[in-house]
Formats: structure tokens, sequence, C-alpha cells
DNA sequence: TTGTTAAATAATAACGATTATCATTAACAG
DNA sequence: CTGTTAATGATAATCGTTATTATTTAACAA
């Protein structure tokens, strides 16, 4: 954790940003919500738990800097609101998602699986790849032996 | 053109949804500008010059109506409008996009690339996957030439 | 035709996420 | 200390989208 923050308080001072509390504040937050997909005003939420002054907009203002630095990535899942996804420590590439469309629930992928994908795009269509995102949307685990569970229930009263 | 129509027409006939004139003239500006992706604001406007009695209400009811109806997809590439992609005819899965991040340009990819990572996140994962979202950024062929272009002028300078 | 109903529409108000503005404060070099 | 600049907090403004409501249209039965 400490580790993780000298790290970003580096790369904050190598574009002479300062690490200030409010924005250490807003880091720690992210650390701790590693494994979900905050929208800014749930930071804001959480933020003020332990800073209780801080202001909305200075919430916005870091995660726009964290997402130049590219400590976070601002995804989009089709409601309203962005979200900020933390970078997995050492990674090359952003993580995929899956997305259940029945109950809404966020799994991560963390292996790239693109690498052939991206070869053949930039060999077939002469685009240099930086960067990527991709979502999948279907029905998870879960939701799946609900369906499987109901349907046999329907079989039952029969 | 007249043959699209006909189908969307029965897709929405299927649901006892009507192909109301105001929804007929959104569809034709849609398969007018196959190739660009619209905000709802930029279909709005080229209705507008068709039937100009038209609301902006209307064109974002039919747009939320077509992407229902999988006639469209909803798209997001991170400024801060949804755009309306069109599904391509009889295309299984969405399309993917290349965007440029020099110079904003949207290419299209139609071939599917996403088979062999599709049935590992199946298979790995248990996740049955319906539709997915992949978007690449990067360097367009263009910028790239004009990138070659540009640092050997600025050799020839020395 | 005429009246009855529900669906669809246009105009516009409301909403909500994000951004801009601006006065105040903190950090810091000289 | 003093001046200078970056950062912040409060809040107004913006802008894409959604909700509301009165009106129009289409379908259909009497
Ligand atoms: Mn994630
Ligand atoms: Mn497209
Ligand atoms: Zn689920
Ligand atoms: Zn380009």
């Amino acid at each position: 954790m400490e580790h993780r923050i000298e790290k970003i308080k580096k790369q904050l001072h190598s574009q002479s940003y300062k690490l200030t509390p409010q924005r250490e504040a807003t880091v720690r937050v992210l650390l701790e919500n590693e494994e979900d997909h905050l929208s800014a005003e749930d930071v804001y939420l959480l933020v003020k738990e332990k800073a209780p002054e801080i202001g909305l907009a200075t919430v916005y203002r870091t995660l726009e800097l964290l997402t130049e630095l590219k400590v976070v990535d601002k995804i989009n899942f089709g409601d309203g609101v962005s979200r900020y996804d933390l970078r997995k420590e050492g990674a090359e590439h952003f993580h995929h998602h899956l997305v259940c469309i029945e109950c809404g629930s966020v799994e991560e992928i963390e292996e790239d699986l693109l690498l052939d994908v991206e070869k053949i795009v930039e060999s077939q269509w002469g685009f240099e790849v930086k960067d990527h995102r991709l979502t999948f949307h279907g029905i998870c685990r879960v939701c799946q032996k609900q369906a499987v569970t109901a349907s046999s229930a329907e079989e039952n009263k029969k």
C-alpha cells in the first residue's frame, strides 16, 4: 500500500505535481477499493469519511489527473456515469470486464488475451495499438445457475 | 435501402410497434450515414433537414427503441455523448473500432476476431457471452505517416 | 361516418453528471 | 517575512438525457 502510494507520488513529482493531502486521501480510497468500479461520486463519499473537508470538484480534478498519469483508467459501462479503475500493478494493458446483463455484476480478467488480435490489427489494418477496451456482456456463473434452478422448479410444477 | 427499412418495419411490427413517419425518417438518416457514428443530436439535426417538425425527444425515444430491438448499438467513445451505430446487415456480433488518439478518426473492423477469446472466457470463467465491445486506441495509418514526415523534416533542419 | 381508445409525438421542464469560475488557502522560493 | 504560483472548496453554469404533459394520430368498433 505505502509502496504504491510512494510510486504514485514519484509519478506526480516527475510531472511537477504535488501529492497533496486531498490527493493522497483519494488515492488511498482507490487502493482500498481496488476490486470495485467507483464513480466520482462514490469516491467523493468515501474520501469524505476520512477527510470531510474535501470538495467534490477536487475529487474530479484528482481523478482527471490520475487518468492523465495512467494511474487509473476511466471507463464507461453504459449507465450514465464514468467509473475509475486503478491499473493493476505492473500491468502492461488495461484489463477486461465481464458485465452480467442479469444482475449487473462486473468481473475482471487480468490475462491479456488480445495479443494475437492486436498483431492482426497492426499488420492488417496498419493501426498502432496503444491501449484497448474490451467488455463482454452476458450471463455470469451465478445467474446461469439461478436460471437452471428456476427452470427445473418450473418443471416440477407441471 | 428499401429492403432494410422493410426488414426493420417487420421487426417493429413483431413487437407491435409502428413505423411512424418520424421513426422512418430517423432510420433513413441512420442508413444514409452508416459509416458515421452519430450522436442523438447529430441524428436530430439530420432528420430535421427532411422533417423539420420532429422533436428531439422523439429522436431519443426512437434511438432507444432501435437499441432495444438491436437494430442499432449504443456506443460510447469517452467523449461525453452516446453514439448510435447501425448493426451491419446479417452480422452476428457488434463490430470493433479503432480510435486514433491523434486525429480522433474512427475505423471499423467487421471481422469477428474474438471467437477464440470468447471460447476461453466461456470455458475458463464460466461466463456466457452474449455481446461484446472492443475498441482499440492508438495511431492510425495517416497519423503514423505524418509522424514519420515530421521527424524527417526535423532531421533536415539540423 | 363517428366516437373511443391507446400509442406516439412536440414542446419544454427537470434532472444529474461534469466542468467552469472565483475567492481563499497552502506551499514554497527568494 | 513576502511575493508567487498551485491547489482547493463552494457553487454556478453547462449540457446530454429523461420526464412530464397536452396534443395529435392511428386503429378500430359501433
Ligand atoms: Mn476493472
Ligand atoms: Mn461502428
Ligand atoms: Zn449475474
Ligand atoms: Zn489519426
